[in-house]
DNA sequence: TGTTGTTATGTAAGCGCTTACATGAGGGTG
DNA sequence: CACCCTCATGTAAGCGCTTACATAACAACA
């Protein structure tokens, strides 16, 4: 056969499979059977082939075995990006669970990419189902767009129809903690967050009105701030100048809520004297700093195990789930919402 | 022809590029000439296809392309795992790069994985080029293999012979930090961290070690602990028991220095005034913790970036590089040394 | 009007695997 | 000893693309 030169030509590239069965004298389809494993292939045989692929190095091209078996074995995961540890969890526990199902695991940014567009579906090109966490960043129509080609779940996003969604629970742990904070005798409560942000801060400004109404409170508007540190900063110094009044701020995250903690400490307010101060997602730092941030764990990782487990569940067959799956959160209580230090 | 049935069939799983052609009226060349978009088109033909294309919601399909073409269009990433700020950072920076050069990322993480020499195999697989973080986990033997196979960087690892190493700078950095704490009149610095872990432990312990013999001073021998913050606190309680005797520590990253810092501090211990403590990475927790940790900041983002590029280079057929490249580090100085507050 | 050069498109040969099917070599059996 | 099974292996047909090469259509020129 003049199709594949067997020998010389000193390819530095890779020997592929008729290199191995010219070597081992057999043909490709007993090289595939024995690097597959699935059929009986006699032990003498077996051993040559192995020896062949030892010798040459051989590494199958996972593109030609993806074309023939036609999947590849992949499952893509869409992240705004990784800075902070939620994302970074989800990305481990979703790798972990992938690993274990033996999937490759495509990773995309939207932050670092100009045009989103092409570089999800430039992903949807070389896996078998995509993951993607609910940002605005990713519309509608890129959901929807993807859906249509391959199986996606939506994780802690907006639910679009016909999209699987998974969550951690937000609005009842929300009202816990405002609860909580409340119970302390506060009364003049600010939730910092913008709300139409996503389904996550939606929900716990949801519990935190329902706190307020289940006490006969009138819950605050919130205070629409975006979710950075540097936000945070700003809205500290507002409060500083005395642009609101409050003696406890629910945080729509961590970062917020310690930069905010942190700017009123160093301008020599009492935290959580006069003013408690709680968080969400339990950041390393939030054990760290003093009063210990009083936040609420989501279980980060499962989340992301969940997902890949649910994106194999999918490219195996099953049926998509109508309703969203939701994870119950954690309550941490530490200092900064009013509480005894420990 | 009956080889690709192009009509009927309902499978559900996507058109292929002979029913955007069957469609369109043209040939699969033509189609695959449009998407390509590097050879001319007539106009209206392009608009057919484009048409087709967009009614049949056709995605090519990647492994057939890069079957075709024989190259992957993508980068691997072997991290040892996500927790903390620095593998993530890394990877971000990685993404960032290789997103600009068109190339997927599909990554790996060690910790998760049972046969690491397994996943490793199979990631080569479906990639042009690796970079791989170096770890203990990772051993010189797996480097090695990959090597013959493709194109490889390990990042911040052991030089193994021919392959092209890239880190950041630790003797010249560590031996500042080490002279900064030194010049505060410290006489009992230790050094907290694993010189065997790795080169980057090896090399600020070096550095340490020089910054005492530049002054005439005998260096201590390395206090053997892993990185994690339990380790740090173990060590913390052993230095409380008297089992040490210092008045600064060095220490080999930012979680050991926080873990050991604070269980001083709850102990009653006052840092810096009794002992000086310093850390290595600028974790976000640093900045937040009173007193302000002095510790060193890494490119993080573009040692990730940097060996995105390389690999780039690499795969286009430019020559590895024999040395190494080291990024430049920077000493970020805040109160845990025992200079004042800012 | 015949010749030649362009340009747009089609034809078909792979890319390196997997796998259904065909084949051949033993080993039991009657 | 002929026959049928079984088991191991080979043969060859794809998988869905890209691309070198061939071809057809047409314009421009003499």
């Amino acid at each position: 056969m003049a199709k594949h030169q067997t020998s010389s030509e000193a390819k530095p590239a890779g020997a592929t499979i008729y290199d191995v069965a010219g070597r081992a004298g057999v043909s490709i389809a007993t090289v595939s059977r024995v690097l597959q494993g699935a059929t009986v292939v006699a032990e003498t045989t077996r051993q040559k082939v192995l020896a062949a692929v030892e010798e040459l190095g051989y590494v199958p091209l996972g593109a030609a075995r993806s074309l023939a078996v036609r999947h590849h074995e992949a499952h893509g995961l869409v992240l705004p990006e990784l800075s902070g540890p939620y994302y970074a969890e989800l990305l481990m526990g979703f790798e972990a669970r992938a690993a274990e199902l033996a999937q490759s695991i495509v990773l995309v940014l939207t932050d670092s990419r100009t045009d989103l567009a092409a570089a999800v579906r430039q992903l949807a090109t070389r896996v078998d189902a995509i993951a993607v966490l609910g940002s605005p960043a990713i519309s509608g129509d890129v959901v929807r767009l993807l859906r249509a080609k391959k199986p996606v779940v939506v994780i802690a996003g907006e639910p679009h129809d016909g999209v699987e969604t998974i969550a951690a629970e937000n609005l009842e742990s929300a009202r816990e903690l405002a609860g909580h904070v409340l119970g302390h005798g506060r009364e003049r409560a600010l939730f910092v967050g913008d709300p139409d942000t996503g389904p996550d801060i939606r929900h716990r400004y949801a519990g935190f009105v329902a706190a307020h109404e289940e006490r006969g409170l009138v819950p605050a508007e919130p205070v629409r701030v975006a979710l950075s540190e540097a936000d945070g900063t700003a809205f500290a110094q507002r409060l500083l100048r005395n642009e609101y009044h409050a003696d406890a701020l629910i945080c729509a995250n961590d970062e917020l809520a310690l930069s905010i903690m942190t700017t009123l400490q160093d301008a020599g307010r009492d935290v959580p004297g006069e003013i408690a101060v709680t968080g969400w997602d339990d950041v390393m730092t939030s054990r760290y700093v003093r009063p210990g941030l009083t936040t609420v764990r989501q279980p980060v990782q499962e989340l992301g195990a969940l997902a890949a487990n649910r994106l194999h569940e999918l490219v195996s067959g099953e049926p998509p789930q109508a309703q969203a799956r939701v994870l119950p959160t954690q309550l941490v209580v530490r200092s900064s919402c009013g509480c005894p230090p420990a």
